[in-house]
DNA sequence: GTCTATATGTGGATAGAC
DNA sequence: GTCTATCCACATATAGAC
């Protein structure tokens, strides 16, 4: 039998997530306050504990929740070779960091003074990792330092385009000349064979 | 003659800064409080206005503090060429980044809400910018693109090294390759044309 | 120049009434 | 579950003694 009292429960409780997303959204990552959370599901600031143990716990939930939308936001389509597939994933993942810059700053950079991803927060952002892993091992590229370059010169990217010209392009269009960079340089050192030139 | 008042109000303000950078290095860069600092200096909070309008003001210190260690920890060394210079220069670059990285968010991430570095503190930061575009240039590279496709990789390998495992080596080891493999992309498109293969 | 004293506003958090 | 009341820490600022 359905437990009507818990599912109304989760429902406030992503009501508040959804709250604390409109404010670090308008005030950056770090400005998120119990008060204007409170206020915009219309509720006084003591009653939020009552779904969350503390405003780290909140900032836990909102990491879970941003790690799933970019589970989501990195959707496999079939009928991609692996190439054009990983090309496709790169965009979809720029994309989704420049769109939101305080959840970026969240999810990839230690921001927030005492505030550490909860085991099970942070087995989702595995998961993301894992299916990285798992479509560079669909083009033969098994080298782990061969990821770590990737995802050193794509957040690399993302992140200079936030911090110095937010709104812009200047870094984000630099994406494919990266991407054959880094897949010339794997040829090249004989840990990706297959492929266009 | 020497204003021996103002000598005084400047030490008690370099005193004031190294206090904060002890605090931020301990409880990372958005964790600054006033009335650490003043413990710190053995002064009471208040106290601290008669150096410092403000708390923004105080990390508008440690940002031009930060910029000119950063332009100091990047020294020419006449007798290397072009291309051994530079190398010279990211592991300078990253050697600073990864040994404080409360200033490397500071100097190269929006963290704190509401603080804008002053343009006096801001110039530091171009004329950092400008000797690194400078070194491109001795080594024969023009296009703007390619600083920008440098800075992306080197500050994507600091923010990967700091954000997912403080203290370690997984992303800073790959500098040198990471380096080579954008020296050989500009050689392959045509935009370095010196130095050895 | 530094102090004490004081004030206002903000923010996280808890106790206890309803 | 939600509230009021309250507490503590902090940023900011001012007045006035020393």
């Amino acid at each position: 039998m359905r437990d009507r009292r818990a599912e109304r429960r989760e429902a406030t409780r992503a009501e508040i997530v959804a709250a604390a997303w409109e404010v670090v959204g308008e005030n950056g990552i770090g400005a998120l306050s119990l008060r204007d959370v409170a206020e915009r599901v219309g509720m006084r600031p003591p009653s939020l504990y009552e779904y969350f143990d503390s405003k780290n716990a909140i900032y836990d939930a909102l990491f879970a929740d941003g790690q799933r939308m970019l589970y989501d936001a990195l959707t496999e389509d079939k009928d991609l070779d692996p190439l054009e597939q990983m090309r496709a994933r790169t965009h979809d993942f720029i994309d989704f960091c420049v769109q939101n810059p305080a959840r970026t700053q969240l999810l990839f950079v230690r921001t927030i003074p005492g505030f550490e991803p909860s085991p099970e927060s942070y087995a989702l952002a595995v998961r993301t990792l894992t299916a990285v892993n798992e479509a560079f091992a669909d083009l033969g590229v098994d080298d782990p330092s061969a990821v770590d370059l990737y995802t050193a010169m794509i957040s690399g990217l993302v992140n200079q385009q936030l911090a110095n010209e937010p709104g812009g392009k200047r870094w984000v269009v630099l994406a494919d000349e990266m991407l054959d960079m880094l897949l010339d340089h794997l040829r090249k050192t004989g840990r990706l064979t297959e492929g266009e030139p």
